[in-house]
DNA sequence: AAGTCGGTCAACCGCCTCCCG
DNA sequence: ACGGGAGGCGGTTGACCGACT
């Protein structure tokens, strides 16, 4: 007994849409303000066409949004970094560029950008460089800073999306006036895919943030001021309080923009972050664990032909927050 | 000129997820 | 809580076309 087709394929027309079918399908959409139910759009305009093709036909070719014409340089970039983060998660990828849909973007990654990264020496599968047994190199520093350069691209775009969509929005961390954009990001749709991310081929001994997230503790002090130091470029104290070890601190990110963050000061290598929630309305479990997350996210991407080299702010401001732990605000 | 090959892309297939009754 | 239907999604196919031999 096999899975029920989706639609009767008896007497239905299969193939390469014609102008008059194209025609009938709009028309019918435009009058009815919207395609209702795909599956009687069909019989209700007078097309011999199964509902799933009426809408892969408006989808990906109709639609009045869609943007034709040949990928701009940037659009391919921003597609392998999106790819880099998100996978063969097509839709996701779209939802990113305006006008482009899921097909035409996984056609071009499977004509044109993956033989690219290949010719290029990157595995495109995990955007790993090959080396020369063939097998693809593990994490070097370069790769940490590149994969956060990554980031915060893909954080810009996410920004520039959830403006989009903020009307229909209604979490509190989504607010407009959120200056959080770490939280902000976590939320949307790239958000999302770090929050899935498995922390593949990290043990717990070398992973001390994933442990600490799991256990309510943090953990290793300087690996999280290393990972952060990756991300944040520069920092200024802006108030400060040894009863409370705390001190905050302003950062700067990739992109220039101001981002608070709480320094947890510490001369043990684990510290209890019970208080975090009283001390900070804001920060609730779900964002504490994001932090964790993004902070625990495996360094595995080489867009090492996309961006430039930023060992030197990664370097030096990890440096700097030595003995500290840091949360967002 | 004819055949072959490779690239492109629209369309299809079937699985998965979500929503609604 | 559960089952079925509808839509969404990613993988794959195949027609078409241009370049090359």
């Amino acid at each position: 007994m096999g899975r029920t087709p989706c639609c009767d394929k008896k007497g239905l027309k299969r193939g390469p849409w014609t102008p008059d079918e194209d025609e009938i399908l709009v028309n019918y959409i435009n009058k009815n303000k919207g395609h209702g139910s795909w599956r009687t759009l069909p019989h209700h305009a007078g097309l011999l066409r199964c509902g799933k093709s009426c809408r892969l036909r408006w989808t990906n070719y109709l639609r009045p949004d869609i943007k034709r014409g040949p990928f701009t340089d940037e659009e391919e970039k921003l597609i392998i970094q999106l790819h880099g983060m998100l996978g063969n998660r097509w839709a996701a990828i779209a939802s990113q560029l305006p006008g482009r849909t899921d097909n035409e973007i996984k056609n071009l990654w499977n004509t044109h950008l993956r033989k690219r990264l290949i010719r290029m020496g990157v595995n495109p599968q995990n955007h790993e460089p090959f080396t020369s047994d063939g097998s693809t190199s593990k994490a070097s520093a370069s790769i940490a800073t590149r994969h956060m350069a990554q980031w915060e691209s893909a954080r810009l775009e996410a920004e520039a999306r959830l403006s989009r969509e903020s009307s229909n929005v209604s979490t509190p961390l989504l607010d407009k006036s959120d200056s959080d954009y770490f939280l902000r990001l976590w939320y949307s749709e790239v958000g999302e895919s770090f929050r899935k991310f498995p922390t593949a081929g990290k043990t717990p001994s070398d992973s001390p943030i994933s442990e600490a997230s799991s256990s309510g503790k943090c953990g290793s002090i300087s690996a999280v001021t290393t990972e952060i130091g990756h991300c944040l470029m520069g920092s200024s104290t802006i108030a400060g309080n040894q009863d409370e070890d705390i001190e905050y601190k302003v950062f700067k990110s990739i992109t220039g923009e101001d981002m608070v963050y709480r320094i947890y000061k510490s001369n043990t290598e684990n510290v209890t972050r019970g208080s975090d929630s009283s001390s900070s309305n804001k920060l609730d479990d779900s964002s504490e664990s994001a932090m964790d997350l993004l902070l625990d996210y495996p360094i595995n991407n080489d867009m090492s032909f996309l961006e430039d080299d930023m060992n030197d702010y990664a370097t030096s401001t990890s440096a700097k927050l030595e003995n500290a732990f840091i949360c967002p605000l």
